[in-house]
DNA sequence: CTATTAAAAACAATCGTTCGATTGAAAAAA
DNA sequence: TTTTTTCAATCGAACGATTGTTTTTAATAG
């Protein structure tokens, strides 16, 4: 009874034994539910379907995920391990960047240059961080299993870090609340770039960023940011 | 045969025959449909819970709307109508505040301050306003049988109306794409407290915006849209 | 009586999940 | 080396529940 209850295989295994293939079908579960998930949420996916698109069968998602619930938070935690090698530098650097700084408000407006293109990049590239945008947003504002694990891992630490450039920019502490709400401006106007795309291309008139002039979105946005930080006269103008 | 082709009861009857309580039911079904598709979308409720919530019989939607799309639809035209009182207004003013204030910069400061505080307000506001944001927000990024209703009748008066203050207040034309991106970061950060709504009052430490300080979100806001803007030094400061 | 509204029952289809059986390769025994 | 054992991995079939829709029947007002 390879299912039994003690058993459980909601990791990765593969020691050796047995059938192999076994990692490679988890990862083709979790992958192809990711993008399914964040284009249909969850209720607009059914196993069966999800089971065929990754070309398994309905009883390995059980079998790995011990059901539909327990895949939709292995997505999260995926998707967390994944854009780690993006994310982690990116507040990282940020931190440092703000400590290097000092009060030099040049640098500062450097620093927030740097943030602006990031963050647009990332939610507006064309690969795999979209439709993880998809389930972030999903979850953002109808909260499930996954908002827990996101607040923890992705909202907090980014918005701590951008919250210290901001602070600094503003001559007020991280904590004071007019720091917490120009700190969501900032980011959530980049999200919003991110979850209204499809919006901004019709407006634009543009088929995609890439058919269009990305750096054109970023050197706009960037701008904006600065004009709200208070930075713009303190930094180079932009090409 | 109350449900044939010719014959489709998508809008209000009751001509006074019949078993009372015709545009009751419909109106209660409408209601209660807005509110759960906008909390768990359209596969996130069933046709037999929206028909216990709204106390009718499960078939009086087929009646009424020919399905469960077609009651989705329906939502989504109600939607238009119910917000036109706050819309319509607004797209207004904006627009002929515009001709008025000419390239008086202090004018358009003033009617800027104006904008982020309706648009603010209505996005944060705890009446019905939000559930219809919530909506909204799911089609933006997921677009459906509503998205082009909401297109036509929201999205593009309102990035209209908008961009005509931006050209004016940068001093370029309304059809330019700094214009544009510019609007969609004017108008994205109001949407972004919306749809983020959660995740502000989690970093704010705030349990609702009426419990917290809804003012000083909105002064946060406008200064921030005012040096976007370039307004920020032709505006008399907020008290 | 006729037209309209409402409810109850039944419909086929699909849902998520579970089950026992089978596969194939590594590990152990011969 | 060959044979046997073990076990993760996979499969097809079926479960009961629920889905959206349709049909049938009842009730009410003009």
């Amino acid at each position: 009874m390879p299912n039994s209850d003690p058993v459980i295989p909601l990791e990765a295994r593969s020691q050796g034994r047995g059938r192999p293939g076994g990692d490679k079908s988890r990862a083709r579960i979790l992958a192809t539910a990711g993008e399914l998930f964040a284009e249909r949420g969850f209720n607009g996916v059914s196993t069966r379907e999800l089971a065929k698109a990754a070309d398994v069968n309905v009883s390995t998602i059980a079998y790995y995920f011990r059901g539909k619930k327990g895949l939709y938070r292995a997505v999260f935690k995926q998707l967390i391990e994944d854009t780690n090698p993006f994310f982690l530098p990116t507040t990282a650097h940020i931190c440092q960047g703000v400590i290097n700084a000092g009060s030099d408000k040049q640098k500062l407006a450097s620093l927030t240059r740097w943030l602006i293109q990031a963050l647009l990049e990332g939610v507006l590239s064309e690969d795999t961080i979209r439709w993880q945008m998809g389930l972030m947003l999903r979850e953002y504002h109808q909260p499930t299993d996954g908002f827990s694990i996101l607040m923890e891992n992705r909202v907090n630490p980014m918005h701590d870090a951008v919250a210290g450039l901001v602070a600094a920019a503003t001559d007020r502490e991280p904590e004071a609340s007019e720091t917490v709400l120009l700190t969501c401006c900032l980011i959530g106007q980049c999200m919003a770039f991110g979850a209204a795309r499809g919006l901004v291309l019709a407006r634009l008139g543009w088929d995609s960023f890439e058919a269009g002039d990305l750096p054109q979105v970023v050197d706009t946005v960037t701008r904006a940011a600065l004009a709200m930080l208070g930075l713009l006269e303190e930094s180079a103008d932009v090409a």
